[in-house]
Parts: structure tokens; sequence; C-alpha cells
DNA sequence: GTTTATTTGACAATTATTTCACATTTGCTA
DNA sequence: TAGCAAATGTGAAATAATTGTCAAATAAAC
């Protein structure tokens, strides 16, 4: 398995094969075609095997590929085989329903904590954590080794978040801040955006659009 | 302003613009150059101005745009200068946080209704607004005129609702569900995707090839 | 065991996107 | 009002992504 500049555009598939092959798991298809597969997911069959090659031929020739093990090397790869101690920043009501949904902990993001600025909210307990005060993140990173934090604070304090998460060893941060983090953290950090309104915007757009076109 | 074959990659930069050309407003920021816009949003300024040139020529040589005038059509061209009645589908966790989010109705995208299938939530109100029941569904939608539905349900829930909603006038669908719609969507519903989980596997690669690095 | 059908992986061709470069226009200063 | 600096808009070049094609490998059929 290769590392070199695989491209944005790949990486951004990847998840959906994933899926994809997760159902036809629960299914019980044991193997696909590039082609088969390419049916039900409206994308070349070309696209899926070129994407699939880099990383490695996955398929076998006049077989295709097998799908459990298609879908255990595609996890490999997403680093899902492996489990990912997260908390969330902002227990406001996307942060309490992000932190509700068990989901993310079947794909290994363990849910650790919960912590927030407003006192008002220490010691709410959101399915099962208490929520904690910021200033007692610095100690909890360290014992509970957390590589994620989930953003969902408004922008400003977002922004402040950013250093002390940065500082204390965070190195992944999934933002749902209306801003971008970019400037403030430092290289070494991955950041992932949910920037619900600009969906929304472009959801509005083709709306507009295919309105007009009429 | 011309809507022909404007590329995805270019309106899915749109809303960024319009976030920041927002934030110059605010900070009272009267005209900017393209030259500037890049360095603040780290990207080339030939795209930002190669860009805004698929929908006409918003600035003026040797002056740049003007920041308010460029906002402006920025929100035409994204339809954010009408309103847009929308409902939630799936009044769960998700649901209601995003019921709760007032950012999307200061950009016209005004919540009218909440729906779920379960009984048990009927009558109970979030942020002024009682959940109902499905069935009441065709009757709202024509009330109201729905333009939008968001769809916060179990992927099974989800499938079977989106028949309903098309076969009763919705034209838009913002999908939560962990599942593709496209299929089942008549090609004249809008469908924008939400996949979160797809979103944190994407951060989970970043960060293990991130580590792989060192 | 041989033949036929299937299907990948690789590469070439095509299409899309981004960046470059500069003529042209405008604002500003003296 | 002339001259200089700034900055767009645009066509061309460069880069990136997607799709098409086919030899080689394998499975299945007979």
């Amino acid at each position: 398995m290769e590392d070199k500049d695989i491209s944005r555009a790949v990486i951004k598939r990847l998840p959906r094969y994933y899926r994809y092959l997760g159902e036809l798991i629960e299914d019980g298809v044991e193997r696909i075609s590039s082609n088969e597969l390419s049916n039900r997911m409206k994308v070349t069959a070309s696209q899926i095997r070129q994407d699939l090659n880099n990383f490695g031929g996955f398929g076998q020739q006049g077989y295709g590929y097998n799908v459990k093990y298609l879908h255990s090397e595609i996890a490999k790869i997403l680093g899902l085989d492996r489990t990912h101690p997260m908390i969330i920043i902002g227990a406001g009501n996307l942060g309490q329903a992000l932190a509700n949904y068990t989901q993310f902990e079947k794909q290994g993001f363990k849910l650790v904590g919960i912590f927030d600025v407003n006192p008002i909210l220490k010691g709410v307990s959101v399915r099962g954590l208490e929520i904690q005060m910021v200033d007692e993140l610095p100690e909890f990173i360290k014992k509970y080794q957390v590589e994620i934090a989930t953003l969902t604070l408004p922008k400003s304090k977002a922004l402040e978040m950013v250093k002390v998460l940065t500082d204390n060893g965070i190195k992944a941060i999934w933002n749902f801040a209306h801003t971008d983090l970019n400037l403030s953290a430092p290289s070494d950090v991955v950041v992932e955006n949910v920037h619900l309104s600009e969906s929304l915007m472009r959801l509005s757009y083709n709306l507009t659009r295919r309105e007009k076109e009429e």
C-alpha cells in the first residue's frame, strides 16, 4: 500500500465505496465486479478500478473483487481498523446530537468526553458523559490520548479553542463552526470542515437554477 | 447572468466567497481586490476572478470588487434573495438540533414545520413548532408551499419518505440519512447530501496518513 | 483439458479545472 | 490632464481528473 499523492477526489469517494461494500456484505454478496458496482453507485467502472488501484490491486482478473476483503482493505486505508478517541467541544444542540450518534462508535470513533465553556452546563449528563469545562481539557487529552476534537462552538469561541486544543496535542479537528480554522491551526493538525450553511446554499443554488430552466 | 454549464467546482466555492464577503462587510471593508481576497482565503487570485467571471463582470479594472455589490450578486446567484420554506422530517437529536439553528433563517431558509413517524413525539414543541405526523405532510406542503425537506431519518425510513415528499411537490431534499437518494428521487428533484460519517472517515484518513509520514 | 466469457490493471485519450500572462481599463496623484 | 500604478477579464498553457480501450489473467463451461 503506497501513500504517495493520492488525489483529494479519490479520498472523497473512498468512504462511499466503503458504505456500498458494507451493504453488499449485509446482503450476503461475496464478490462483485467493477461493472456491477458501477451500476449500483452510478459511477463508471473505470473510475472504480482506477481509484482502487491507487492503493494496490485488490481485484482479480476474471473474478472481480472479494467484497469482504475489499471492505477491510478500505477500512485500513481510512484508518477504521483502530479506535480514535474523540471529544466534543461545544455541548449545544448540535454537539449533543452528535454525541448521541452511536453510528460513529461502530466505525471506531469513540466519544470519551464532552466539553463546553458555559458553566451552567457543567455536570449535565449526555449519553452517560458529564459535560466538563474547558480548563479540564489539557489533563483530559493526555489521560485519554484524545486524537480528534469535534468543534461545535460559535465562530469566535472556536478560534480561541483551536490553540488550546493543538497546544495540548490534538491532531485532528472536525470543524462545524462557520469559519475556516486553517490559518490558526498548525500544519500538522488535520482539519475537516462541515459547513452546513454552505451545503444548504448549494442546495439553494441548484433549486434556483432548476426553476429558471423551466 | 448566464446559467449555462457552470462547473460543480465553482458552485462549491461560491458559498465560501459569500461568507468571506459577509465578514468583510461586517469589518466595514468597501472594496477588495482579487489579490487581497486570495491572501485571506488561501486560493489563487486567478481562480477568484475566473470563478466570478462565470456569472459576469462584477469587478472593475484598476479598482477591484465592491464588497457589498459582489455579496448581493452572489446572494442572487445562490438564490438567497428570497425565502425558501423548509421542513424537517425526523425529529431526533439531529433534526431538533437543526431546527434550533437560527442561522439558516437569516439566509432565507425558513423552517415552517417538523415531522416524524414516531407517534410519541406528536405535539412536542421544538422552537415553537409542534412536531407533526407524516400523514399531515401532503396538505401541509401545499398550504405552506414548502420547497425544501431536510431528511434526518434512519436510512430505511428515509427511502420511503422520498416518494411521499416528491409526490407532494417537494423540489429539494437536504439529506442527512446514510444513503443515496438519487435512485429513488425523480430527476427534477434536487438532492444535497450531508454524509457526516463520510466526512469523519476523510478526517480519519488524513490523520492516519499524517501519522504514517512521521 | 480446451475453449469461451469475464474482468482486472494499465495506459492512452479525452475532458475538466486551474494557473499563467498580459492587454486593457480605471483610479489616483501631482 | 498626463502619467503611473493597480487590478480586472480573458485566452492560452499547464495540470488534474475521468473515461475508454485492450492485453493478460482467470473462472466457468463443456
